[in-house]
RNA sequence: GGCGGAGUAGCUCAGCUGGUUAGAGCAGCGGAAUCAUAAUCCGCGUGUCGGGGGUUCAAGUCCCUCCUCCGCUACCA
């Protein structure tokens, strides 16, 4: 068996509709996954919702049904858009599936039995509206002397009884694993805040609630006479195990949350204190491996804007897919944005982009080749010929920019990956330029010959390479194109398929452009 | 307030531990070609590397200072 890969997202809190962001993440994502499936690796990718807490529970309230229903409808909508954009998630996971408040109840209880949990009392200005607690030097002044919150939303001093999970205990613990595993939380620079933060100093967390039921119940709370259920947070981190077949499934543990497995978070840039310091102490508590990198991503920006719903400018990424295209998007935000860095998007910039890159270069050079070979040698795939050192170059050209694409995706780095794509691709388009097979027709057929050959193989090496972003697209090309199934592998990049396939007797039929050039409307100018 | 990051060609950005005439893509200008999705190829950038000062034989790259923007500072992607 190959060697496992473990990836997730960020659950969603679905208490509004997915939007660009949501799109971003779980793009990003899959193009990890489905590269590292190229690279033959087994890989466990999950998404999912994040469905407990008061807002859920209020949100329901106020449209008269139950959390349960508004959880159902509103994790549909982001299923529906993870499928829309191509997201090849293995399991979708709900937190308010039975196995997830299974699991959620047993790592509770193992960081129980570790002697990390105790019942106290949680006193502070609560805001209802932030459902958060505030301390006393947070808040600022309101009107008549009132206190508000630091979002300005008003607080009240609130006794609530509460378990405590010891996350002061695992200050140093956690100062070591930073220092052992450098590489754990990602960029650098999120990595200097959280170390930062540590050595602080941790308080001990509250992880319960008394206020609302929608969650997952505190094991054994009913006998306290106060009913508890988790903390948002312990239950949501928890989700990445549960998939992972916890507790009840140790051979799937076993394989994809191993010791020293290739378990990797990647989640928004807000969120990485969670994942990078509650975490792995909840996970040091109840004696589970840890994740082996957690990396937080940037934000996407409407034209330099932060969205926001008042603004209206929040994009919907099916209306954005639809308009432009599912690969055009992908393509756009992975290409576009630094991983790791903030982005900013609009009509303009995708529309450029994948004029300039997928239409104009790669599709043009594909559709240029293809349907000269298909109107000149009626579809028959060019075989010997006469070789020029340029065609062996070319070749080269194009696998060196399969290892850089491959380095680039392995190391996170989509945006480099497929700049060292896109410089294979403009190679082609020289060498074609270069080599004018449309002169050599009537001069040299023999070079002709080599000439298209080469081409026809740079082409579905790029194809091949460049699926885990256009999964789709590229998919469609190398159906055209007759690369079996079995060629599309990462490791078939330098492969003997085009021997086969020409000596196969595939026929090429007359191509179609595989990326329609864009247009803006007026209003876009 | 504290800590940290960023400010490089019209736009988006690369520039690791200081060292040849500061780079890429896009846009723009000129030329070539016409197989192709009016796509492609070739050529073209005298940019105060945010301002000022300093260290050094040598600084975008180190130090100081100032300006602007951003992030984190115990709980919403």
């Amino acid at each position: 068996m190959s060697k496992p890969f473990t990836l997730t997202t960020a659950i969603s809190y679905p208490n509004g509709r997915p939007h660009i962001g949501h799109a971003y993440e779980a793009i990003a994502s899959d193009a990890i996954a489905r590269f590292q499936r190229m690279m033959g690796r087994d890989v466990f990718f999950q998404t999912g919702t994040d469905e407990h807490g008061l807002k859920m529970d209020q949100t329901a309230r106020a449209r008269g049904i139950e959390p349960r229903a508004l959880a159902d409808e509103m994790s549909s909508y982001f299923k529906e858009m993870d499928d829309a954009l191509n997201v090849s998630y293995d399991r979708f996971i709900r937190t308010s599936e039975p196995a997830h408040h299974r699991a959620s109840q047993a790592i509770w209880q193992a960081m129980e039995a570790n002697g990390d949990l105790y019942l106290g009392r949680y006193e502070g200005w609560y805001s209802v509206r932030d459902e958060a607690f505030y301390d006393e030097k947070e808040l600022i002044d309101g009107e008549g002397g009132t206190r508000l919150s630091p979002q300005g939303t008003p607080v009240e001093w609130t006794v609530e009884e509460s378990w405590f999970f010891r996350l002061s205990k695992y200050q140093q613990p956690l100062l070591d694993l930073y220092a052992a595993q450098p590489d754990l939380i990602r960029p650098d620079s999120r990595r200097n805040e959280i170390m930062r933060f540590v050595e602080g100093g941790l308080s001990d967390l509250s992880v319960s609630r008394t206020s609302f039921d929608w969650g997952v119940k505190v094991p054994g709370s009913d006998e306290t006479g106060t009913s508890h259920v988790m903390y948002v947070w312990v239950d949501a981190l928890t989700n990445y195990i549960t998939g992972c077949g916890y507790p009840d499934d140790p051979e799937r543990m076993a394989r994809y949350w191993a010791e020293g497995g290739d378990i990797i978070h990647i989640i928004g840039k807000d969120i990485v204190r969670f994942h990078t310091v509650y975490w792995p102490a909840f996970l040091m508590s109840a004696k589970l491996p840890l994740p082996k990198q957690v990396f937080g991503h940037g934000f996407l920006l409407n034209r330099g804007e932060k969205m926001s719903k008042s603004v209206g400018n929040v994009a919907d990424p099916l209306e954005l897919a639809e308009r432009f295209g599912v690969d055009q998007l992908r393509y756009f935000l992975l290409s576009e944005v630094t991983f790791g860095n903030d982005g900013s998007y609009s009509a303009e910039a995708i529309v450029g982009r994948a004029n300039s890159d997928l239409a104009n270069s790669f599709g043009n050079l594909a559709q240029r080749t293809l349907s000269f070979i298909a109107k000149n040698l009626d579809g028959v795939l060019p075989a010997g010929g006469t070789s020029d050192p340029a065609d062996a170059e070319l070749r080269d050209f194009v696998s060196d920019a399969g290892s850089d694409f491959a380095d680039a995706m392995g190391d996170l780095a989509p945006s480099q990956a497929i700049e060292a794509w896109m410089k294979a691709v403009f190679a082609c388009n020289a060498y074609i330029d270069a080599q004018a097979p449309w002169a050599l027709r009537k001069t040299d057929p023999d070079r002709m010959t080599a000439v298209l050959a080469t081409l026809y193989q740079a082409i579905g090496n790029l194809a091949i390479i460049i699926q885990p972003v256009i999964p789709a697209s590229a998919t469609a090309l190398l159906d055209q194109m007759g690369l079996p199934a079995d060629a599309r592998s990462h490791a078939a990049i330098d492969g003997a398929w085009y021997d086969a396939l020409s000596s196969s007797g595939f026929i090429l039929s007359a191509p179609k452009p595989l990326f329609p050039r864009l247009e803006l409307a007026d209003s876009e100018g």
